[in-house]
DNA sequence: TTGAAAGCGCTAACAG
DNA sequence: CTGTTAGCGCTTTCAA
């Protein structure tokens, strides 16, 4: 409810015009006298008159607001997707509504309903690690809601979509490991549905071949839930550390993973990186300061969620239909740091 | 935009009845025949229909909406709040818009008119560093929308309020850092103007006073924009470490504050915690694997998100207005860990 | 240049 | 039990 708010009907009868009036002189020159513009737009100042807008979007069908749908906000990377939506979106006039899935499915498919019910007139999302049936993004798409997907795409779905370098940036981490002189390197990934996984692999593997270093798919752990449960990294770590052909170096794929890898290491009292080297894909401010700092690849969140935005609203604002969809690939950046160098004094 | 959406009106001319009857067969039984009534849900469940919230909130002046407005959400503290919030808010029916201020008072203003607009049916906010005039509150409070405080109250405005123990967070956290053997404790905390920043200095000074060690004025520290603006951090860092009196301890206030002053401590040489001790306020996750591992007083985020949303739509629901107000005040936890022990042997 | 009137989708008072 | 009607606040033809 708008408190007491004050409506177009107010403004008219105060000033003696019609209704129609003074919406024409509110919203832009169509039609309408400078004085009465003037003396409309001092009284709606007067009385801080508010549009409403749930009125406007049921009349002419947008809403000016762009729904948001991330695995989780509590996470670094996302946090730093979501700023740069925001300031985008804020400065073209749109509303954000941010919702989380926790990685479950049945999350995605309530939390889509529910932003359609509120008239989103675009959607920005990244599917969870337990998305396959993707009938849903597909019947709204079909429909023609504007989709942009970020970081983890739906190649099925044809629209424009916002990834950073995955295979390169595997690529990178998995060959710097090798120059400091890493050789049996694993790498514990996310869900295998999902599209960042499989990118990542194909860098990890290139990099491996490329240096004449065997793939052997036991260094190879997926987590089927992307690490929401625990257990899952804990069990790949478990077969890892224990096997016979110990990996000398971890490439991890995500945030979550890599720190409770870098905490059960460091429980376990396997020393990093002297024992087992550690590189993360990690978005994380505290890299800097973990024991010890963690050498990472870095990935452009904030660009991300910007050109996202950008694409998203102007998929909005197209006056006709639109058919060629292109797909943004943004840069990643290695940091490196003591996780991934072996100490030669110790 | 509902995509072609199918409306009461599709449903009535398919079944050959009244928008009216449609609605009413759809909303509970008031006062329809059972037979058309199951006709309606199952021609309803045919085409998917989905009421349109835009109409039902233009209607009936509520629209099942819960704005949040926090700092940041790109902050552990504040993620964990949503979490909670959301938990609660979607058990009952309630969808949730999340906004952010990132400390800033103008943009705390600018989103609260946006949710107002929006026409949420009650708010759950915690204010900016910079927020001094609550006039915007006090009017919104003023007219009837429902407001729940949490963490970073305003005293000023009489509704319900959720907060931690911050007195009795910040005198445990002195308390061990004396019991430690730190007798030159500096405090680094936030605008002046927020709620916990006197609560957690009233703390800090009590347990100075119950263990007969000055209070020095020169040992508190302000951050003004609550560390958005890293300079103020390392100001008043520069200050503390180069003074003739330089502490051997330092209790930060809040997160940001802490992981700054661990890095600058890290990068400036002085070691944590033989040379200057640290002890924080801090929700992160990551503390353990901090280098050194960073002590700290934990708030039940989870909880504070759980409750103020109980107590919110509990006013949003209640059918007489409500004059009676309660504070609740959740317990804090003291995890001791490396950087507030001096390592005897070194 | 302005006003009257219709209508977005839904609900609820009032008839029948 | 069901249909008709009015109206939430706004925009937008159409007529004046």
């Amino acid at each position: 409810m708008n408190f007491e708010a004050v409506t177009i009907k107010d403004i008219a009868s105060e000033l003696g015009i019609s209704p129609s009036a003074v919406s024409r002189a509110l919203n832009g020159s169509y039609d309408i006298s400078a004085k009465t513009k003037k003396l409309v737009k001092e009284c709606a100042l007067k009385h801080n008159y508010q549009p409403n807008r749930m009125a406007q979007s049921l009349k002419h069908g947008f809403s000016k607001s762009i729904g948001i749908v991330v695995p989780t906000i509590d996470n670094s990377f996302f946090s730093q997707v979501i700023n740069g939506i925001e300031g985008v979106a804020y400065s073209k006039g749109y509303n954000v509504i941010i919702t989380q899935t926790h990685e479950r499915y049945e999350l995605e498919v309530l939390n889509l309903s529910h932003l359609i019910l509120r008239a989103v007139d675009g959607l920005l999302i990244s599917v969870t690690t337990e998305t396959q049936d993707i009938g849903h993004l597909k019947t709204l798409n079909d429909k023609g809601l504007p989709i942009v997907f970020f970081d983890r795409i739906c190649k099925e779905i044809n629209t424009h979509k916002v990834i950073a370098d995955n295979f390169t940036g595997a690529y990178k981490a998995t060959s710097h490991l090798i120059n400091e002189g890493f050789r049996k390197i694993a790498h514990i990934t996310s869900s295998d549905s999902i599209s960042i996984t499989s990118e990542r692999l194909k860098g990890y593997q290139q990099a491996l071949l490329d240096n004449n270093i065997a793939i052997y798919d036991q260094y190879i752990k997926y987590c089927p839930h992307g690490g929401r449960d625990i257990a899952e990294i804990e069990n790949a770590l478990n077969e890892l550390l224990y096997s016979p052909v110990k990996p000398d170096a971890i490439f991890t794929a995500s945030d979550r993973i890599t720190t409770a890898t870098l905490r059960f290491l460091n429980e376990l009292g396997f020393h990093v990186p002297n024992d087992v080297g550690l590189l993360g894909f990690s978005n994380n401010p505290l890299s800097d300061l973990l024991n010890p700092s963690l050498t990472s690849i870095y990935q452009p969140g904030y660009e991300m969620g910007k050109k996202a935005t950008e694409m998203l609203i102007a998929l909005i604002e197209s006056k006709r239909p639109v058919f060629e969809f292109e797909t943004v690939t943004l840069p990643t950046q290695l940091f490196i740091r003591k996780s991934s160098k072996v100490n030669k004094d110790s």
